[in-house]
This record gives C-alpha cells, sequence and structure tokens, in this order.
DNA sequence: TGTTAGCACTCAGGTTGTTCGAGTGCTAAA
DNA sequence: TTTAGCACTCGAACAACCTGAGTGCTAACA
C-alpha cells in the first residue's frame, strides 16, 4: 500500500502536470506549500511511485509524468473536489433558460454548454426513439408507387421515411389500415410496435382488409424503427487547441475515429452505466484514442436512464472540474426531463 | 502577353507542383519530355514569369511555385482534359444504384463518393425545402399546450416541429383549420405559403373558425419553414492527410470554418452560379482558407437550379480532375433528378 | 538575336559539437 | 529517517559546417 507521503507526492505531482502539461521535477514539488520535505526525500518516494508503476519519466534524466495507473488510482481515490464558478453556474442554468418543446434541442444544446465550459469534446447520446411512445401513424401517397410514413411519439419526436406502395394496394384499404393502426397501437413503444402488430393487430387486419398479405410488406417497412440513440457532438475542434494534439498524426487517428461514429458509439454505450464512469487513456480499447480520456454520466426520468453526456478529453485532463460539470448537467438534466415528462 | 514557351512553362510547372508539391527548379523541368530547351533558357523564362507574378520563390534560391494568379491563369486556360477512368465511373455510378425515394439520401451519398473520389473534403448543398410544394399539412396535439405540426412536401420530404397552442384554441377548430389549409395550400412552394395565407386564405378562415385570431400565431408558428438549405459534408478529415496541413495552425484554422458552417454557407451561396466555378486561395475571402481552392457546380432539375456540390481542396488542388469529377456527378445527379421529378 | 554553357553565389536542411539547465540517483552526514 | 551535496544524464537550444538544389549573370555560340 502506499503511504499517506506517497499519496500526496502523487496527487500534487497529477495536480500540477494537469495544470501545466510539463513533467515535474522533486525541485518543483519541494516549493508547493504542502511538501514539508526536501527534494532528496521526495527523489526518494518518486523513485518508489515509479517502481510501483504510478509515475513515469519521460527521459531518463527528467521528472515524472503519471501513468494511466497513476491517473486511475488519482481518479478514484485522490479526487480534490471542485466547486463550480458562478460564471459555470450561469451557463449551466442558460440550457434550460427557454422553455424546450424538442428534446432533441435541448440535447444538443447541453452538449454545446458542455464542451464550452470545459474546451474539450463532448458528446451526448440522446433519448432512444425506440422508448418512445406511439402517438399517431400517418401514411401519405406521394405517387402510385410511394408513400411517406411517419409516426409521432408522446414526446413529439417524428420519424419520417419513404416506403413503396405494392401495386395492389389502394388507397381507401391504406386509410383503413392506418386508422385500425392508431387505435390498436397508441402508447405502444416504437421498439414493441412490430412485435405488437402480428400478436395482436393481424387478426383484426385480416377480418377487415382484403389485400391483407401484400400489405404486410408496407406495414414493416414504415415501423421499422431506428435502434439506436442520436449522437450528438459540439466542440470537435476543440481537442486541436491541446498540447498533446500538436502532432498531426496524432490528430488524424483521433479524429478519424471520432468520424466514423460507429466504434466510438459502442464505446460510449459500454459505459453507460449509471452515475460517472472514467476510462482513461488505453482502457478505452480503441486505437486512437491512446492519449485521451472519456467521462461519461447518465441522465434519466424517474428511474429510467434515458441517455448519456460525456466530455472526451486528452489524459491529462481536468478530471475533477469536468466531473463535477457532468455531474451538475447531467442531474439538472433529469430534473427538468422528469419536470418535463410529467406534464405531458 | 504570355509567349507560347512561358505558356509551356508555366502549365509544366503547375502540373509538377500539383503532382509533387515540391517547388519545381529549372533541372527538373529541362528533363521533361515536353521541354526541348536548356535549363538557363528555363531560368530566363521563369524570371520573366516571376516577374509577372505567375509563379513565386520560397526563398531566394528555390525552385518556383505557381502563385495564385498563376493557378488561376491555369484553371482558365492552361487546364489538360482529363478522362474518368473505368473505377471512377463505377464509383460515380454507384450513387444511382438502388432507387432513390428521398432526396436527402441520395445528395448525402452524392458527397460521401466525391469525397471517396478526390480524398479532398466534399460538400453538397440540398435541395432548398423552401422551394418544395406543399403536399399535406397535419397537426397532431401532444398535451394541452403544444402539438406537433408536420409539413409534407411532393418530393416525400417532411418537416416538424413542436408549437405552442393558446389556451383558447379548441380541438375542433385546430381541426378545421387544418383541413382548410389541407384545401386551399396544396401545391404552393413552401416559401410562399405564409404569403397566401394572408392573401387568399384569412378570409376563409376567419369566417369559418371563431378563434381566428388567437390562431394566427399558431398558423404562423407552423408555416415557418427554414429558409436555407442543407449542407452535407464528407471526408472533412481528408484535409488533414494533404501535406500543406502538416501545420497544426492551419489546420485548426480551417476546421474551425469548417466547424462553424455559417460563413461557409454563405461562402458556397456565392458561387453558386451555373458551370463550373472555382476560387483560389485568398479569392475565397475567408481567412483561414488562403491554402485552400474551392471548386462548385450546380445541379438542377429542367431548367430550375436546384443545389450546389463542391470540393474543398489545398490551392495545390488536381483541378483537372476534380473539374471533371464534379461535371460528371453534377450531371448524372441532374439527369436522375429529373427523371425522378417527372415520374412522381 | 535568341540560346546555351559555365560559374559564382545563395539558402534550406541535415549533421555535429557544445553548452546550459533541469532533473536524477547515490552517498555520507545529521 | 531525512537531508545536503555531488557526479552524472539527457533534452533543448544554438552555432558551425557541409551538401545539394537552385538561382542570376555573363560571355560565347548558332
Amino acid at each position: 500500500m502506499l503511504t499517506d507521503r506517497q499519496l500526496l507526492i502523487l496527487q500534487v505531482i497529477i495536480d500540477d502536470f494537469i495544470r501545466y502539461g510539463q513533467p515535474v521535477g522533486s525541485r518543483t514539488l519541494s516549493k508547493k506549500e504542502k511538501i514539508t520535505f526536501s527534494s532528496a526525500t521526495i527523489r526518494n518516494e518518486m523513485a518508489d511511485l515509479e517502481e510501483l508503476g504510478y509515475i513515469e519519466k519521460t527521459h531518463i534524466s527528467s521528472g515524472r509524468v503519471p501513468s494511466e495507473k497513476g491517473y486511475r488510482y488519482y481518479v478514484d481515490h485522490l479526487l480534490s473536489p471542485q466547486r463550480l464558478t458562478q460564471e459555470d453556474m450561469r451557463k449551466i442554468k442558460s440550457i434550460f433558460a427557454e422553455r424546450i418543446y424538442e428534446l432533441e434541442k435541448l440535447v444538443q444544446k447541453s452538449a454545446q454548454i458542455l464542451s464550452d465550459l470545459t474546451s474539450y469534446t463532448s458528446i451526448v447520446l440522446g433519448p432512444a426513439v425506440k422508448d418512445n411512445k406511439m402517438k399517431r401513424i400517418q401514411i401519405i401517397p406521394l405517387n402510385k408507387e410511394t408513400a411517406v410514413a411517419i409516426i409521432v411519439t408522446d414526446t413529439g419526436h417524428v420519424e419520417n421515411r419513404v416506403i413503396t406502395i405494392p401495386a395492389s394496394v389502394n388507397a381507401s384499404d391504406l386509410e383503413k389500415m392506418v386508422n385500425i393502426l392508431n387505435e390498436r397501437l397508441i402508447g405502444v413503444p416504437l421498439i414493441e410496435l412490430k412485435d405488437k402488430i402480428y400478436k395482436e393487430v393481424a387478426d383484426v387486419l385480416r377480418t377487415h382488409i382484403y389485400n391483407y398479405d401484400s400489405m404486410l410488406k408496407t406495414i414493416s417497412e414504415t415501423l421499422d424503427v431506428p435502434q439506436e440513440e442520436k449522437m450528438f457532438f459540439a466542440g470537435k475542434t476543440n481537442m486541436l487547441s491541446q498540447p498533446e494534439f500538436s502532432d498531426i498524426q496524432k490528430v488524424r487517428s483521433l479524429m478519424t475515429i471520432i468520424e466514423q461514429e460507429k466504434d466510438f458509439y459502442r464505446l460510449l454505450r459500454k459505459n453507460s452505466k449509471k452515475g460517472i464512469q472514467v476510462t482513461i487513456g488505453r482502457e478505452n480499447q480503441l486505437s486512437g484514442m491512446e492519449n485521451c480520456s472519456l467521462i461519461t454520466a447518465t441522465y434519466s426520468v424517474g428511474e429510467e436512464q434515458l441517455g448519456t453526456i460525456a466530455i472526451l478529453g486528452p489524459t491529462r485532463m481536468e478530471y475533477s472540474r469536468v466531473i463535477t460539470i457532468l455531474n451538475r448537467v447531467a442531474s439538472d438534466l433529469s430534473t427538468a426531463l422528469t419536470d418535463w415528462y410529467q406534464n405531458s
């Protein structure tokens, strides 16, 4: 186990490194207020800390730099709690300044403000459409072959897609079907729609509609709702200002990951456990993210978890500040949404 | 005026520089097949070309590099026409491989393929929603205060927004109004909707609907259609692979512009004259784009111009190839869309 | 008169050597 | 156990030097 003094030194090293981005030497440390012993003592302790894997040297006679293990320990045990400034609070409140009517807009704005506050990149995983409840289905013919299918949910979200209509289906049948669907399916979560149709509505349809079979295809096309939550980015270019990304190679590999979205989405889903999650450097298991840390928090309505907000920054990230901010935004977001859902 | 020999030299210099990205010296030039005279002669000619402002030196004893004026002349007079390879043609055709049902998807795919083909960044300005014609309006109440307003256009595009409903408006009035709007406004371009309402539909509404005045707000909220075309990017990170962007500063300022979208949109609109438009370096009048050129082409249905496709690359760009590709894609896109509009 | 060979000159970029400062580890004394 | 002192290491910054690619100019040539 680490001694108290070692912990102190580890903490001060990481704090300093996060602040200035330069390897920290024993002399610098000895000048810190909290540190009452000499640089030689510090050197001895640092040698031990290095042997244990918490800090590293960039070259043989350099100051020390936190290792991933060091950051991990720091995040788990050494974080000094932060208070938000007035200014920070003001910005966070500004997310909710206007009355919200659309979830997506709110979520997008949150991402924007988060990246503003932190100067890192922020990512928000939006509420999953698949959990919204059906409010209304509408099919509007465009011409002989095609129509627009529209599904409105209880949250005001609108899903729409262009579908093909089999030649054998006529307009009145279509209308009848839409009516039946609207009668039977209100309040059903979108993800369950397809299931429900086959189990409960099929019989009714068969008796009322002549062309039931050829209509099946149309129905299932219509109800093909995207499974995945939308991902909103803000401040993608913020990372370019971080000194660790002065190397164009690193920038490229990171940007490629962000641009691809798919792998990144999966990574975010993995982290979507409740509360604050921190993954550091290679813990992310995505090449190109070796120098990055990801901090995620979840927001919810009542007990139901709705989505994830996250900050992507360099491993040398202001963990404490970011965690405080994320916590705050996530909880404010949850409160606002719970309110909103109750009133609608 | 430039002599034929000077033109030849200018052309070969630019061709070579575009290919290899290195300043071109007289010795290198003298070895080219097309060039039959000695390096000393070339040096004399280059001195003249430099004096006239077509080429520049990077330092006192370096080879020559095209100036913006040089590129401008090259693009206007010296482009050697290119033929597309089989592979290029195949990729372009793949845009139209699947039957298209939604304009936006097609346009997005075009952007993707364009950036693939060129390794530059591509931007597509989508068809303006405001020119689409009204097919159906729908207002679906969510709760006492709010409703979703949906406008479907003849192209299958769906616009939707959440609106507030004044307490004084009741459901049946709302329904009545929607019916009247649907009767009177089918086929009207979205941009004209608001106008039309006040001029032609207002009277009908006033006589049929009790709560006309308080409903005005609802109507105008509903019909507030975005004026601007959507902008689709593809290959944003491609620029990172260009050697001229090995400097992180340049990358940052360029990315910031791309990220902002607003200025960029305006720039693209300025270039939306018919045919191929090339703006080189500072001609773009956007700081951060000094090292970039923008090539745009427009696509249309029949005579009506619908949107713009563009390639953003370094000034040292393969103008000839890009122009050929853009021309091709724009014309194929126009043909496909004209077809599509006729059949619907 | 236009073209070319030759030559002196310039400069970027790579290599090498040097110095400086920040840092280390080790040892011996407190 | 802590600390002062010292020898040592290394990176970064800098100057000196060399090389190669390139230029401009001049004088001779066709």
